[in-house]
RNA sequence: GGCCCCGUCGUCUAGCGGCUAGGACGCCAGGUUCUCAUCCUGGUAACCGGAGUUCGAUUCUCCGCGGGGUCACCA
């Protein structure tokens, strides 16, 4: 039988990277056999429908390089979920109710006042003959249509994950299936769906595992074998038991990828937080993972650490790995996608010499124009930054001099020349390394941490390098 | 609070009765070195607690503790 799976998000905002960790898982469990995975817009909350969003969401997940076989839209299936709602009707497993909100609300109050350790609806309508609530139904009365739950009765489920649960239908409520407002609900529309589109295997958030024997209850009532179910544990900030949340960083997957994170990291990422292929391998391409997958290797617990941190080092992996080439090819479609702008020099080819140099670090993309920038507009110079690594001003000066008269005759100017000359330089005048190449490196790039010095020379130029070693000495000079 | 789930280094995890409890990120130290980064080497650090089963429990059972989820005309 042939592998069907499901990513179900609804349109109420933006993607949310945890939801992109359960597509993925999704999506593999499927792929591996040459199954099919199917996406399915959820947007049966009218009220809650934001817009644009499901637009949004589609396009960041194929950004990450995600893609599905089947679209669906629950919102243009409401035949379907009245036509079974109906057979629910007929063979009592649901029921008409037309208790008013402000009812139901009375209701959980007073229930509230007793001190009563849950609410729930307290079956006014359960009990109603089927043909007075049918004409009422006709005469035009708003209802909604509640699933029936059997009292008292045990429902083992087998988790493919968790294994074997056990709830009881007397912690169940007799919740609402069908609105109002001619709308499913989750709980109908999702079982209706997935038996529909012959959906084999279903891997969901563990925060459905509530809703799961009302589901298998339906599957019952439909006659209807219910496909695997697997629980996922959530993802929550690494050194608080919290959900993720903006206050920590991103949390939308598309917030990732203005940052300047690599779909193929981020995805890399993802798939260990509560999967491991049980070998040490931990670099994965979608392929490979896509092969390993399986669920009988889901990690069993409830919480799994979104750590920004590991997921930065996969980020400052994947960027080393590429070649100078291809990087710089991302950069551009980078920039180009969120607006970020380039110094013109970077974004030609010769781009490419200063991006070698600052390639192994990056660690997001976000980061290049800080790291390229002195090689592209003169420097700000900072006075104590200069002159703090030789003895006093006088020597920073006279450093500065030293490499100026250096420099100046030089007709070649490559990284080898410039290290040979330069360190025959310090032998001379008996510089420390560290005191020349350090006011060197500042006078040049205005920062203390640069690529190698001589490298960054060459890339520099002579005559930019010239100018900055005058400007560095006149800023001496000046104070 | 009721119900349900979970519990190995700080974090992601390996482990499926007997291991010096392994790997990765982080951190620390050393090496390379003019800085930063990379890279290499080494190190740090964990079985929630208590009973029970067993010759032997991280592993199985029970209780406790801790954490999480869920109790809507939201998904």
């Amino acid at each position: 039988m042939l592998i069907r799976t499901r990513m179900a998000p609804s349109p109420t905002g933006e993607y949310h990277i945890g939801g992109l960790r359960t597509l993925l898982y999704n999506y593999a469990l499927a792929k591996k056999d040459g199954g099919q995975f199917i996406m399915r817009i959820e947007d049966t909350d009218q009220k809650r429908e934001v817009e644009g969003a499901e637009e949004r969401l589609l396009v960041v997940i194929k950004d990450y390089g995600l893609d599905w076989d089947e679209f669906y839209k629950q919102s243009e299936r409401l035949d379907i979920y009245k036509e079974y709602a109906q057979v629910l009707l007929k063979n009592d497993s649901a029921y008409y109710c037309f208790c008013t909100e402000e009812r139901l609300d009375q209701v959980r109050k007073e229930q509230q006042a007793q001190g009563l350790p849950r609410t729930f609806y307290d079956g006014k309508c359960r009990g109603l003959d089927k043909d007075e609530a049918f004409k009422r139904v006709l005469a035009g009365e708003s209802y909604v249509i509640r699933q029936k739950i059997p009292k008292n009765e045990e429902i083992v489920y087998e988790d493919a994950v968790l294994g074997k649960i056990t709830f009881n239908t007397a912690d169940l409520d007799d919740s609402i299936l069908m609105k109002s407002d001619g709308f499913p609900t989750y709980h109908l529309a999702v079982v209706i769906d997935d038996h529909l589109m012959n959906i084999t295997h279903i891997l969901r958030g563990i925060e459905w595992l509530p809703s799961v024997p009302k589901h298998v209850l339906l599957y019952k009532a439909f006659g209807w074998e219910m496909p695997v179910h697997a629980h996922l544990p959530n993802l929550k900030e690494k050194g608080a038991n919290k959900k993720l949340s903006k206050r920590f960083g991103d949390v939308h997957a598309a917030a990732f990828l203005e940052k300047g994170y690599l779909p193929e990291a981020m995805l890399n990422f993802l798939m260990l937080l509560g999967w491991n292929p049980g070998t040490e391998k931990e670099i994965y391409t979608l392929e490979e993972f896509v092969k390993d997958f399986s669920i009988e290797r889901i990690h069993k617990t409830d919480l799994v650490a979104f750590d920004r941190e590991k997921l930065l080092w996969f980020n400052g992996y994947y960027i080393r790995g590429m070649s100078v080439e291809d990087l710089h090819k991302r950069i551009l479609e980078w920039s180009k996608k969120f607006n970020v702008s380039l110094p013109e020099g970077f974004v030609s080819n010769s781009g490419q010499m200063v991006l070698k140099l600052i390639q192994e670090r990056l660690k997001t993309l976000n980061e290049v124009s800080g790291l390229i920038s002195y090689f592209y507009e003169e420097p700000s110079l900072d006075m104590q930054k200069l002159t703090e690594f030789a003895k006093d001003k006088s020597a920073a000066k006279e450093i500065l001099n030293s490499f100026t008269e250096l420099f100046g005759p030089l007709e070649s100017w490559g990284t080898k020349q410039l290290d040979e000359k330069a360190h025959l330089l310090l032998q001379e005048k008996g510089y420390k390394p560290k005191e020349a190449f350090m006011t060197l490196r500042v006078a040049v790039s205005g920062v203390t941490a640069t690529p190698p010095i001589f490298e960054t020379l060459e890339i520099l130029g002579k005559e930019k390098v010239l100018t900055r070693l005058k400007a560095a000495t006149y800023l001496i000079d000046s104070q």
